[in-house]
DNA sequence: ACTAGAAACATACAAACTGTATGTATGTGA
DNA sequence: TCACATACATACAGTTTGTATGTTTCTAGT
């Protein structure tokens, strides 16, 4: 059994970032040991410190993927809506169903700041799912759906803490609580929408 | 010099808490040890685990003392504003000028939720600041400047999660981002007082 | 006032973890 | 095929955490 140094070397990446997520998403950053992954990971600690310079490390690259099946989760429930306000009220129903997993949850909005600092998130985060809602902000105000005077980036960062509050909450609440929160986001959209 | 029981005590809680704010807020939890602490404060490590089950209940303790401070800070600052929406307004950017601080943000925003777990954290919150919210929008709906379909729980956390982030990102903005956040942050709270 | 005992604090210790340094094996290019 | 690089394993040193065990200072009952 002979594999070529890539195969080996990206089979072990992947391996150690699927794991990582699993035990991190499950137990915390601060609660998984790099024991823990190498041995679940099937390889030795040496082989993950040769990958990745750091636990931080690790972590980091599978935050990037987690927001990455993220974007890929929402992209495929992408709406046919035509009205760019709605479009954006259904893509952000979107994030907030992907994002509800636990894992991500733990990953991305608990820990990720933490561990990363909320700029090196930050900087993934905007490639991706906020960038997706910054571009969609600015085409609803480039239909008049949206008040023009709002700076885009302001708006964006506004109601993207909010979805973010939206899933951590959503999670402990019950579905009545679920839906009072989709009707609170989307009566924020309704209203700016009433300003223009 | 003989000190009462009561007086040590106290006076080393107090000590520990102060140092603790300090250094968390400097370096982070991860990257602030109880050694430090202990010799911070002039106290042995003993001493710290003394008063406190373990390094996480120092950095609650830490927490809690800063959210009260961030209600006062906020309490003292209190409009005088007679329309309860430019109350609630005024009121939020009271409380962005008071969480601006570095300390807090990284104490609160930061390392908070992923050393409590935002169930713990929120048990917090939810005693002081984001109630001042709930209690401000209750009483904006009920003088008919919000709309009451929308239950205020729901509102309460998206706009609590707005701020948060208006706290984090203005930061490291400048002045006309900050300028726009705000602007951004009242232009929510004006379109939904345009769907009563 | 004196003395048990509790509370406040200090010291010592064991286990665990992180990151690095060093060693080995497997693939690769000349 | 041979020198080298890459992938990985093992060994080690330094820190840290929480606990267990001392020591000192106050407190309460007689």
């Amino acid at each position: 059994m002979s594999r070529t140094n890539e195969e080996r070397s990206s089979a072990s990446r992947a391996t150690l970032i699927k794991v990582g997520r699993r035990l991190f998403g499950q137990h915390g950053f601060a609660a998984t040991s790099t024991p823990m992954i190498a041995e679940a990971a099937g390889v030795s600690r040496g082989a993950l410190y040769h990958h990745f310079k750091d636990k931080a490390d690790l972590f980091a690259a599978v935050v990037e993927a987690e927001f990455a099946r993220l974007a890929e989760a929402i992209d495929d429930a992408a709406t046919e809506a035509s009205d760019p306000l709605e479009k954006l009220i259904e893509g952000g129903e979107n994030f907030i169903t992907a994002a509800s997993d636990p894992v991500s949850q733990k990953l991305l909005f608990i820990d990720g700041p933490a561990v990363l600092g909320s700029g090196m998130l930050h900087a993934v985060d905007t490639d991706t799912t906020t960038n997706t809602l910054l571009i969609g902000i600015e085409e609803a105000q480039a239909a008049g759906r949206l008040p023009r005077d709002i700076p885009a980036a302001a708006l964006t960062s506004m109601m993207s803490g909010a979805y973010d509050r939206a899933v951590i909450d959503g999670f402990g609440a019950d579905e009545a609580g679920r839906l009072a929160i989709r009707h609170a986001i989307r009566s924020l959209w309704e209203g700016l929408s009433k300003l223009t």
